[in-house]
RNA sequence: GGGCCGUUAGCUCAGCUGGUUAGAGCGCAUGCUUGAUAAGCAUGAGGUCCCUGGUUCGAUCCCAGGACGGCCCA
């Protein structure tokens, strides 16, 4: 039998199979460089309107991890949408470059521990070339990942520029009178003697001590508050009170509880809670109050020996006192809300220089705020014995001497989650300083905030719930803190009486100084330049004046951002989409809106979407020292960026993802379908030309309806697309792909390998395949960019068009409004059926059988419409299609399913069971094949 | 302790306003194909839809409580 192989048009490629995309994808970064791919799209969307992701600026400091990567990577999904789509979407990205953990690593990295002991500006050109390495670095490992951007014109938080625009943004909000110096008992952090902002903490496990302590009162204030307690009517009866007497004279004590020893030197009160009861008991020789409901637990086996004497609400005890058990001083009650019955004695230790609660509760007791320890940890003259000790030092002998004076009820070590410094993990303490705050409440600032995210959308929806409780519950933002590396607070002290000042006028002078040469000028220019002309002291008129050296919070300067991004340079104010990590509610989607609500009245983007936490296969968080972490760079060199892009489409990115290796390598083979369809259609246009390329009107009727499909498909993608819904388009696309390849392809085969070459039939199928292939080409080019690309590239040069890029084309939005019609996607789906069902049979199967289908005359109408098409998307060699009216119980118009062994002989050509002979010269083949294999030889 | 989110096949995920034999892709098993071939096609096995109550004729879907996980906060 003569082989006929190679008369076929079998597929034919330059495609590989095989992706390697961790070596390939180099080239096509190449590629686009060298094309100005990006830059030229952007160039000819230009008149169509702007589109603007605005970048959250990561921290210039680490490698990128796969947290960043899959924010990183919608961030670029969604500016390649926008582009395909016609928009000016100009992606500028940024980076966030001052600030303590650069600062710190600097002083690490040249070996300096204190960084009083460096010049300033030293120190600043340092921090500086170690932020701009770690850029680079970041840059290109963004790069690397393929996201589209001015890669090459990043903001960055220390341009002149930028710094002009942090202290324009200062000068702005004083102006508005939202900026005030005050004392308050902020987040301190010993390490880095700096006050720190809420965002900067985090909260780990740590263990304290825990003691019980005796304030015990004299025995003036001792005969008051048992007078109180005995004579309370809380169901103690007065016998029993009189017995007791209130003329006992052994010591009376307060029990307080604490896990911060080191803040007693600090206590000025004693907080009850109002409504608590409070027991006094004898035990031995000595009286205690603590709130009843915790009497048993404080107490413990005493308990049983406890004689109850008297009761009282905490606030019958309002405003009583007891002594410092080791300062010369009384302890006074008051009462606190936040008070709780669940821990401790339901005394609690109040020292308002330590603790947020605290000084509130000082304040309105008019208590004195004290604050003995100093920016190092240290505890200064003040705090008595202790004076000079560093204070977690201090634990230690302050629990030892309350032992030794007698003051120790008990003490125990406790577990507890407390407040870390978020980059040198040190614990934190609450001190209280003078600082510089943004007033939430000053001009209803919190509720014009809450209020502008009215006009957001968020994604998900309840990102706005969240992001409202993060504005209501904003403490007061402190704004200073006491380090190098950032912009200055242009704010003067004056010499006559020591006060701050903060003027906008000052501060619109450095402004305009620092966009000119930098913010370091703060630290080498004379205070004479930052003064405006007759500029005196507010507060006292002194004309004499020296700069503060206080720098600005980070987030500060990252809630900035649009205002030093936005607004010029094609990009619009306010921004159509910013989208970060969940973490970014309180931290720099806040920051955003407050600073934007302030200074302009609205918030500064449109919508909000957030992306999850990239945990590893367990759900566990990434570690490094379990061997589940992995970093950006390391998977990209290892799996390509491609893969990678798509697991970031195959989770639900919204929530938070599992990753590695076994997550990978499932995306992967999803990937290789995806990418063997490519192949497939672009093996089989490979020799079609231009001219031949038949319009959809004139396409065989199935071509025809795949490319209806495809558009339905596209518009499906789109409006996924629109919505961010990255995940639904994935199963949107996998569906399709799936879908196309097992019906479609698949019964394409034949026509397309056995036709002649330019069979019209041939030709319209590869029409039609060559219009799938761009329309699926372009709607994955934003997540599958290196592939979609390459695979572009693979179609033969003629048919691409005008289309050097796949980001050339477009989504095509005129055409997909008029949508699939329903009767041609349900056409489409009752061939897949039929189908189905002929491929389900085991014998005759394929080309073996033939096909008998009687359907209803309303589905005889649509399926004959198919012609031959249908009997070749069935895959048979013969179909009889009759019509009879009855029930169609096998469904959709079906009434008769009967597969038969097909008539003749295998043709040794096509395949197909034909009448074989016809040609004297070719008689394994059938008429059809004889006939193209004589005009080939001819 | 509080707020928010989640818990559906081995894995990644769909299941719209309560009624479906609870689905898809990947994996797995089996068969076909060897003219997409380190590919393609088909079939199949896998699920007490986290648990417990409640509302309802009927709940994966609504309500309450609980468990587990995550984020944020205290």
């Amino acid at each position: 039998m003569t082989d006929y192989r190679a008369t076929l048009n079998l597929p034919k490629t330059g495609f590989p199979m095989k992706a390697e995309l961790p070596k390939r994808e180099p080239e096509r970064l190449a590629w686009w460089d060298a094309h100005r791919t990006y830059e030229r799209r952007l160039e000819r969307n230009a008149p169509n309107g702007a589109w603007i992701l605005h970048d959250g600026p990561p921290y210039a400091n680490g490698d990128l991890h796969m947290g960043h990567f899959l924010n990183m990577v919608l961030k670029d999904v969604f500016v390649k949408i926008a582009l395909l789509d016609g928009k000016y979407a100009k992606f500028v990205p940024g980076w966030d470059m001052h600030g303590l953990p650069i600062e710190y690593e600097t002083l690490k990295y040249l070996g300096v521990k204190d960084f009083h002991s460096i010049d300033p500006l030293e120190l600043r050109e340092r921090c500086k070339e170690r932020a701009l390495f770690w850029l680079d670095r970041q840059r290109e490992q963004r790069v690397r990942m393929g996201n589209f951007g001015l890669f090459d014109r990043p903001y960055r938080t220390i341009d002149p520029s930028f710094e002009a625009t942090i202290v324009s943004a200062l000068a702005d909000l004083t102006e508005r009178q939202q900026i005030y110096k005050g004392l308050r008992s902020t987040l301190w952090c010993i390490h880095d003697e700096t006050a720190l902002a809420e965002a900067e903490i985090e909260y780990e496990t740590r263990t304290s001590p825990s003691i019980y302590v005796r304030f015990t009162a004299t025995s003036e204030q001792a005969v008051r508050i048992a007078g109180v307690m005995a004579s309370g009517d809380l169901g103690l009866s007065a016998s029993a009170a009189s017995s007791r007497g209130t003329r006992d004279d052994s010591p009376l004590s307060v029990l307080i509880w604490t896990t911060t020893p080191w803040t007693l030197p600090a206590n000025v009160a004693i907080a009850l809670r109002a409504d608590a009861t409070y027991a006094l008991y004898r035990l031995g020789d000595e009286r205690v109050i603590v709130a009843e409901a915790l009497a048993e637990r404080v107490l413990g086996e005493r308990f049983a020996q406890a004689a109850l004497l008297g009761r009282a609400t905490g606030a019958q005890l309002d405003d009583l006192a007891v002594r410092h058990p080791f300062m010369d001083r009384d302890s006074v009650i008051v009462l606190a809300g936040y008070v709780d019955l669940e821990t401790g004695t339901g005394a609690v230790h109040t020292a308002p220089g330590h603790g947020a609660d605290d000084f509130d509760t000082g304040l309105r007791y008019g208590l004195p705020i004290l604050n003995p320890v100093d920016a190092a940890g240290r505890f200064t003259a003040s705090a008595g014995p202790y004076a000079g000790m560093h204070i977690f030092d201090a634990n230690a002998k302050i629990v030892e001497d309350l032992n030794s004076s007698g003051a120790l009820w008990g003490v125990a070590e406790f577990e507890h989650s407390y407040p870390h410094c978020w980059r040198c993990r040190n614990p934190v303490i609450f001190r209280a300083t003078a600082q510089w705050f943004l007033a939430m409440d000053q001009n209803v600032l919190r509720q014009r905030t809450i209020d502008a995210t009215d006009a957001v959308d968020y994604v998900p929806e309840w990102g706005r719930v969240r992001q409202r409780q993060m504005i209501e519950t904003h403490p007061e933002w402190c704004l200073s803190r006491q380090r190098t590396w950032g912009t200055p607070i242009p704010a003067l002290i004056c010499l006559e009486c020591n006060e701050a000042v903060l003027d906008a006028r000052v501060a619109r002078l450095a402004a305009k100084r620092f966009g000119d040469v930098g913010a370091g000028a703060w630290w080498s220019d004379p205070v004479e330049t930052y003064l405006p002309p007759d500029f005196v002291c507010p507060h006292c008129g002194g004309k004499r004046f020296d700069k503060e050296k206080n720098i600005v919070d980070i987030w500060f300067e990252s809630g900035v951002t649009h205002l030093a991004v936005l607004g010029r340079d094609g990009l619009t104010w306010p921004s159509d989409l910013v989208l970060e990590g969940g973490d970014q509610f309180r931290g720099w989607f806040r920051s955003s809106l407050i600073t934007a609500a302030a200074i302009k009245g609205r918030a500064p983007y449109r919508r909000v979407m957030k992306n999850g936490w990239v945990n590893d296969e367990h759900g566990r968080p990434m570690s490094k020292s379990l061997g589940t972490g992995i970093d950006s760079q390391e998977a990209v060199g290892r799996w390509g960026a491609d893969v990678l892009r798509l697991w970031a489409a195959s989770v639900e990115p919204i929530d938070d993802v599992r990753f590695g290796p076994n997550v990978v390598e499932q995306v992967g083979r999803v990937y290789r379908n995806l990418r063997n369809r490519m192949r497939f259609m672009i093996a089989n246009i490979d020799d079609l030309s231009p001219g031949e390329i038949v319009t959809q009107d004139v396409m065989e009727p199935i071509d025809h309806l795949a490319c209806t499909v495809t558009d339905a498909f596209v518009a499906e993608v789109k409006a996924a697309y629109d919505r961010c819904q990255i995940h639904d388009a994935y199963l949107s696309v996998v569906e399709f792909e799936s879908g196309m390849s097992s019906l479609y392809f698949d019964s394409l085969k034949d026509p397309l390998y056995s036709r002649a070459a330019a069979d019209p039939r041939r030709r319209s199928a590869q029409s039609a395949l060559l219009y799938v292939l761009t329309r699926f080409l372009t709607v994955l080019a934003p997540v599958l960019s290196f592939t979609a690309e390459e695979a572009w590239q693979a179609v033969p040069a003629a048919l691409r068009g005008d289309a050097e890029s796949i980001f050339d084309t477009s989504f095509d939005a005129a055409r997909l409004r008029n949508g699939a019609p329903e009767n041609d996607l349900r056409l489409w789906q009752q061939v897949r059926a039929l189908r189905a069902r002929v491929a389900a049979s085991v014998s005759p199967r394929d080309f073996e059988a033939q096909l008998r289908l009687v359907v209803t005359p309303a589905a005889h109408k649509r399926l004959a419409a198919l012609g031959d098409n249908l009997r070749e998307a069935l895959v048979v060699s013969q179909l009889t299609l009759d019509q009879r009216e009855g029930s169609d119980e096998i469904g959709d118009g079906v009434i008769d399913f009967e597969i038969l062994p097909a008539d003749g002989a295998k043709c040794a050509r096509c395949w197909k069971y034909r009448e074989l002979g016809s040609d004297p010269d070719h008689p394994s083949i059938c008429a059809d094949c004889a006939r193209v294999v004589r005009a080939l030889s001819s």
